[in-house]
RNA sequence: GCCGAAGUGGCGGAAUGGCAGACGCAGAGGACUCAAAAUCCUCCGGGGUAACACCCGUGUGGGUUCGAAUCCCACCUUCGGCACCA
């Protein structure tokens, strides 16, 4: 046995996950079970890791918060559903597996390599003593977990919400595959930020989101449990704007040019058009003309520039005439069609109409083009938001008619402003003129007012071998044939060649070669597999029911148990992950398998990690923990050293679990060292404590009118107040922390020494409390005292949290703080009941009070009731 | 450029209209010890004082209020997201 008088966390860590791993702390029965009755639900679900091998510190934090959510709620007396996982396909396995056969000519199967590596994680994180609900355990490379993606893909795709189809797509050449739009940032692939990704002419499949555009926006708002700036980052993301599609006549052409504006106040101040350099018109309007040398070269010129580059905002405005003029229907004047290169194929119509006076690109080009620039909105005072100078000079600049060199105007006038040079809609104010213009613009045929969305359909090609394969045979007569569903699941075969410089599938003829579902004959496997996005955007579904052979799960299961009543995860989601997962919600409610809309009621975000790094040019700044800098602190170094309850502690303790945490090296050591002082002062007390439980016999402890006894009993449930509040209802694990290590302070300074009154059984209740309180974070330490104290009642987390009596916070004096002129002049001690006058008046006969409004008259008085008294005082 | 978050001691942070700096880290002094570690006690924003008092202080400047770290306006800085989206 360990000397009882230091707390020895290599032994009581491992004896309790033991216990815990018999146990499952909680009863728990099979994984196919529904919320128990009388008991809430509740859906605790974190997001899940890539199983790299090793728990990292960003993979403590967002565990430990949720492990401290589940104790706590399970206390709490709620039915949790508490489920862990890897979301185990993706590059770095198979990355791996090409290393190693290149370098050393060896076979590594991916398959075997992850499954290891959960393996290591999943120890990781039992030594963490976090309590999942061990048996739901699903990993997302296992054929039980892939068919169900390919099932689903074959629902969305009978539905038309998967299609194929030839498109400009993003490669990323470190990955060797395509990307989605939400997986490049800055032009960057988001797993090489070093790395630009190119643009490929590719057949891929993709998820139609784009119809589910409208909902996704729309039910934002009501995501009230999600933090604002991820509902904010939806929001722009999706980009919805409303506005009016027109189409321009061209001159000497059967066909017509449509183009999507959101400013068709604006249509009378068309003065030349932009074709975007991918359009097809772009060459059919030049075709044989003088202008087609310069067009198609224009046109090459672009296509051969870096993506990003081109389409950065302050790239130059460029373009090519192509000697041919589109119609205004509203003013019948001609407006020469340019070939532009900041006009995106990808938005609207790819076609815009220009309006140099009141859009600052237009204005731009026109400059350098020579184009005329003609104002059709004049400022006026009450629209728009600018000062007087600048309204004089763009009033001067468009009573002169606007000159093209613009006499210092920089730029075009793009506020809101007075209709002039509209024809039948001048000295109307251009927000009416929008809706007024657009309605004449559908009822003379000439177009209809839409919404577009930044938001593109979702890309879900990979050319990787190690995600789930796309279930579809490719026949020459029968074209793409989806596999029959007896046949699922496509399962990835073991046998491929990581040496060669190709998708590894294509390496093994016999599992490519497969009859033709429709007609039989020799047919091709798809080779694409899917974006892992796919597996992580129903993974939440699956943990209800993970060993369903049958179905994905069971809808009377996702029926019982979703929403995720708490999602907890990294905010780098919020435009990837948390909108596929909302979607796929919404395309398998339309299936009909899930009744809710929304997958995660709420939301927590964590904040990442961050260290001090010496960068090479000799700054130093605190960057976020990562192995490439080699700033990290491994997890598994700090347990050893100081206990995993000493790192789950300083982890919640350090900062506000929504802000970014320093890590300080001195830091677990401190929560260790609060850890260690608890554990003396229960084990050197260990006899009286006990016995003032057994004094308590299950009952609250009444204080009586021992005045010690009074402030500690106050202190204990203003403690269980705070905490149950900062635990409940705010997140805030730091000052939950604080709060209890302050109790711990007023019971072990004051508590059981000879000389103090404090009883035993006051203690004993204190310290029960705080077992209590502290169990949901510090699991292992709790529970072995808990066991010391109190070993007739089993475990700590089969106790229910405990509640405050709030007359137990009542106290008998209060401190009343006495200012005048709202300074802070004097502090007061009064009964509890003393009255305002009575405070007025003893605030009045204290010295320093006197001393301040001596000479001076008291004007009035402000009083809040047991706190402040305010004189005013002139 | 647009959108969002943040700015408080040497450090992490607390206080969301009412005592600025809870709690912890680091530091200083002391006790115990032959010594060290561990532990315990005291101090710890700046100026000022023998000690009080008092003055200054929550990025900057204004405002609202009896009273502002907290609310409003303008600005500065840092971080994050979006970025030629017509």
């Amino acid at each position: 046995m360990f000397d009882e008088r230091f707390y020895s966390h290599a032994e009581i860590e491992p004896k309790w996950q033991a216990r815990w791993e018999e146990e499952r702390a909680r009863p728990a029965p099979g994984p196919g079970r529904v919320p128990g009755e009388g008991r809430e639900k509740y859906y605790v679900l974190e997001m899940f890791s890539y199983p790299s091998g090793k728990l990292h510190m960003g993979h403590v934090r967002n565990y430990t918060i949720g492990d401290t959510m589940a104790r706590h709620l399970r206390m709490r007396g709620k039915e949790v559903l508490y489920p862990v996982g890897f979301d185990a396909l993706g590059l770095p396995a198979e990355n791996a597996a090409i290393q190693a056969a290149r370098a050393r000519g060896e076979a590594v199967n991916p398959a075997e390599f992850t499954e290891a590596c959960i393996a290591d994680m999943s120890a990781g994180l039992k030594r963490m003593g976090y309590s999942y609900d061990w048996d739901r355990l699903t990993a997302t490379c296992r054929p039980e977990y892939y068919r169900w993606n390919q099932w689903i893909f074959l629902r969305m795709l009978e539905r038309g919400l998967a299609y194929r189809k030839s498109a400009a797509v993003n490669w990323c050449p470190d990955c060797n595959t395509v990307l989605a739009n939400e997986q490049v940032h800055d032009g960057k692939c988001w797993r090489h930020t070093e790395t630009g990704v190119e643009l490929r002419q590719l057949a891929q499949w993709f998820f139609r989101i784009t119809d589910y555009a409208e909902e996704l926006l729309a039910e934002l708002p009501r995501l009230t449990g999600w933090p604002e700036h991820v509902r904010i980052m939806q929001e722009n993301w999706i980009g919805r704007s409303e506005g009016t599609l027109v189409n321009f006549p061209i001159e000497g052409s059967e066909s017509a040019m449509p183009i999507f504006t959101t400013r068709p106040d604006t249509l009378y101040g068309v003065t030349f058009m932009s074709l975007a350099p991918e359009h097809p018109l772009a060459r059919d309007l030049v075709e044989g003309t003088e202008y087609e040398k310069p067009v198609v070269d224009f046109i090459n010129r672009v296509a051969t520039q870096d993506r990003f580059m081109r389409t950065a905002e302050d790239q130059e405005k460029e373009g090519a005439f192509t000697g041919r003029y589109a119609i205004n229907p509203l003013s019948r004047e001609r407006a020469p069609i340019y070939v532009a290169n900041f006009v995106l194929m990808e938005y609207g119509t790819g076609a815009i109409m220009a309006v140099p006076a009141h859009d600052q690109r237009d204005f731009e080009f026109a400059r350098k083009h020579g184009v005329p620039i003609k104002a059709v909105i004049r400022p006026d005072e009450e629209t728009a938001p600018i000062s007087d100078e600048q309204r004089a000079k763009v009033v001067e600049w468009i009573e002169t008619g606007c000159p093209a060199d613009g006499e210092g105007m920089k730029g075009a006038f793009i506020e809101p402003g007075v209709q002039v040079n509209s024809g039948p809609f001048d000295g109307l104010p251009s927000t009416e003129g929008i809706v007024r213009i657009a309605e004449h613009v559908e009822k003379n045929g000439w177009g209809a007012r839409t919404v577009e969305y930044k938001l593109r359909d979702w890309l879900v090609s990979r050319q990787r071998y190690w995600g789930t394969p796309i279930p579809v045979i490719y026949c020459e007569d029968c074209g793409a044939a989806p596999v029959p569903e007896r046949d699922l699941p496509v399962v990835l075969p073991k046998d491929v060649d990581f040496s060669k410089d190709c998708n590894p599938l294509l390496t093994n003829p016999q599992w490519l070669a497969a009859p033709c579902p429709k007609c039989g004959r020799p047919g091709r496997r798809e080779t694409d597999t899917m974006d892992t996005f796919v597996d992580s955007s129903w993974y939440f579904l699956r943990y209800l029911d993970p060993h369903n052979e049958s179905a994905p799960f069971d809808k009377s299961l996702a029926d019982a148990w979703m929403p995720v009543d708490q999602y907890i995860g990294g905010v780098e989601h919020a435009c990837m992950h948390l909108l596929y997962a909302r979607f796929f919600t919404k395309v398998l409610r339309d299936l009909g398998l899930v009744q809710i809309d929304e997958p995660f009621q709420r939301l927590f975000t964590q904040e990442m990690v961050c260290k001090e790094h010496t960068f090479k040019d000799g700054a130093t700044r605190v960057v976020k923990m990562s192995k490439s800098l080699g700033n990290t602190v491994e997890p598994t170094e700090t347990v050893d050293k100081y206990g995993a309850d000493a790192l789950r502690l300083f982890i919640l303790f350090a900062a506000p679990a929504d802000k970014q945490l320093d890590w300080s090296d001195e830091g677990p050591e401190g929560c260790s060292r609060f850890l260690n002082r608890l554990w003396r002062f229960a084990q050197s007390n260990a006899e009286t404590l006990r016995q003032g439980i057994a004094d308590l016999d299950g009952q609250t402890f009444d204080p009586g009118d021992n005045p010690a006894d009074r402030d500690l009993d106050r202190k204990t449930h203003d403690t269980i107040r705070r905490v149950t509040a900062d635990l409940g209802e705010r997140f805030h694990f730091n000052t939950a922390i604080a709060a209890i290590m302050e109790l711990f302070n007023a019971l072990n300074t004051y508590a059981l020494r000879s000389q103090d009154p404090v009883s035993r059984s006051c203690a004993a209740s204190a310290t029960r409390v705080l077992a209590l309180l502290l169990a949901p974070m510090a699991p292992h330490i709790c529970e072995e005292i808990w066991e010391r104290l109190a070993p007739a009642t089993g475990s700590v987390f089969g106790q229910p949290w405990p509640t405050h009596e709030p007359k137990r916070l009542i106290l008998d004096e209060i401190t009343v703080v006495v200012q005048i002129n709202g300074k802070v002049r004097a502090r007061l001690t009064v009964p509890a009941s003393a009255s305002e006058e009575e405070i007025q008046a003893a605030a009045l006969e204290n010295a320093n009070v006197q001393a301040h409004i001596a000479g001076k008259a008291v004007r009035k008085t402000v009083y809040v009731q047991k706190k402040l008294l305010n004189i005013v005082a002139v």
